[in-house]
RNA sequence: GGACAGGUGGCCGAGUGGUUAAAGGCAGCAGACUGUAAAUCUGCCCGCGCAAGCGUACGCUGGUUCGAAUCCAGCCCUGUCCA
């Protein structure tokens, strides 16, 4: 299996990436004798994307390092449809506005995993809003409508998943796919785009676009698909308790994202090693031959890298002193969230509440009845305590074993 | 437009007039055990309040009743079938 002769190819299977080629000898072969450039499409509904985006984004770093051109399909013109795929309800419209901030705001993270510019292997950002505003409603059922029947289009899972589930699927999510489907050829007229990459639940879109480009214009285009990527708890990727794992630093503190990291799944850490940051697979392979407590060494410089590479170096180091003196000193480092109760003081239960920890009063009293806080050290029981810190000195407080924060005045 | 079925807490799903803040499951949080892991066991799991207590909640709006998620009417939404 393992016989590419294109570098792309060789990284992108020796780290764990494909799922599904449609072409792979053809792809193969192109892939180690031209540049070609590939996209991947991503949603504008929020303005950040989770690491369930990650391996998308590793992939396009992939291309990139294997001496590619990635093309950042952010879906601004899509988001206005909303993707049928997996979502139980309609989704929410958007403004335009609100789309272009979005954008704008995911940017930032892209621009630190790949080069941009105006060369033949840097990256290009590019809205699918450009020219799917500009259709036509005539015109698009006329160039794109033919090749699409509905029997067809009834059959994919995005739409039969809904209908199987006795959901709603209007008539304008409908038309996603065939907007998505687009995209492939409209890039690979504009960007000379070969390849289209996504997740495994995107290769029924990704056919599309492919079937659509050779129908319309008789290019020879590819998918490629990385596996749907889940925990080996089985759950998806990149949800947690507090919410989802934000790339975006505005949207989640690099010490909790450098948490995540360390919090993974024994059975996960090679794998997420291979995808999420590039160290050399040599190296990869010792981390993960670490056997029992020694394998949290290799979860930290999992954590190490990605946030590193998400977040930047800085905050990387930042979060794992703070880590080391949390956990192993008992101390506190600095970059704990932090909450000021003033001269006054607070009671516990608002400082819980205010600080994260809590969603509610109500689950911070629980949490005090069941002996989980601590203040510097000692278990608080009290609803009625009064927080109050004397001097520069911060309290430390601790909500169960993971959750410290600080309490300054 | 018509007939039928249905809309319950983050999700699934019981409940068909009275301790029902609403069974059970999943997810989640905490405790024990550990390695900031997994598995397992235990507890918790609407909001406000230090507390007594209060307020919200079973699609929406009204009504019947001492009392409704449960009955009635209208409306909205969804599905299936018919036109």
């Amino acid at each position: 299996m393992s016989t590419y002769q294109s570098d792309l190819l060789r990284l992108l299977e020796e780290r764990g990436y494909i799922h599904q080629i449609t072409d792979p000898g053809a792809l193969d072969e192109l892939a180690a004798k031209q540049v070609v450039p590939g996209y991947i499409g991503f949603d504008a509904t929020a303005p950040s994307l989770h690491i369930g985006s990650l391996v998308q984004i590793m992939m396009l770093r992939r291309l990139q390092q294997a001496g590619h051109k990635p093309i950042v399909v952010m879906g601004g013109g899509t988001t206005k449809i909303g993707d049928p795929s997996g979502k139980d309800e309609s989704r929410q419209m958007l403004t335009p506005e609100m789309i272009d901030d979005n954008i704008a705001s995911i940017r930032t993270v892209f621009e630190r995993l790949l080069t941009f510019g105006d060369g033949p292997t840097d990256a290009v950002m590019v809205n699918n809003d450009e020219w799917l505003s500009a259709l036509g409603y005539v015109e698009l059922l006329r160039d794109v409508g033919p090749h699409f029947t509905v029997n067809r289009m009834l059959t994919f899972d995005s739409v039969k998943l809904r209908l199987d589930r006795e959901q709603p699927l209007t008539f304008l999510e409908f038309n996603y796919m065939i907007l998505q489907a687009y995209d492939f050829v409209e890039l690979s007229r504009r960007y000379d785009c070969k390849l289209q990459m996504g997740g495994s639940d995107q290769w029924g879109n990704i056919v599309n676009g492919m079937e659509l480009g050779r129908r319309m214009e008789g290019r020879n285009l590819f998918g490629l698909t990385t596996p749907l990527l889940t925990t080996a708890d089985g759950s998806k990727m990149g949800k947690t308790a507090a919410g989802a794992v934000w790339l975006n630093e505005d949207a989640l503190p690099a010490y909790d994202f450098w948490q995540y990291w360390r919090n993974t799944d024994d059975r996960d850490v090679g794998r997420f090693l291979r995808l999420f940051t590039d160290i050399p697979l040599e190296e990869i392979a010792k981390l993960e031959a670490l056997q029992g407590a020694d394998i949290n060494e290799a979860k930290t410089v999992l954590a190490n890298a990605v946030t590193a590479m998400v977040r930047g170096e800085e905050a990387a180091k930042a979060a794992e002193a703070t880590a080391k003196e949390t956990f192993a000193g008992g101390g506190a480092g600095e970059d704990l969230p932090t909450i000021n109760v003033g001269t006054e003081g607070k009671r516990i239960g608002a400082v819980l509440t205010d600080i994260g920890f809590t969603a509610s009063n109500g689950e911070a009293k629980r949490k005090l009845a069941e002996g989980a806080v601590k203040l510097d050290g000692e278990v608080v029981r009290d609803p009625g305590h009064l927080v109050v810190v004397i001097g520069d000195d911060p309290v430390r407080l601790s909500l169960g074993k993971k959750k410290h924060g600080l309490v300054i005045q």
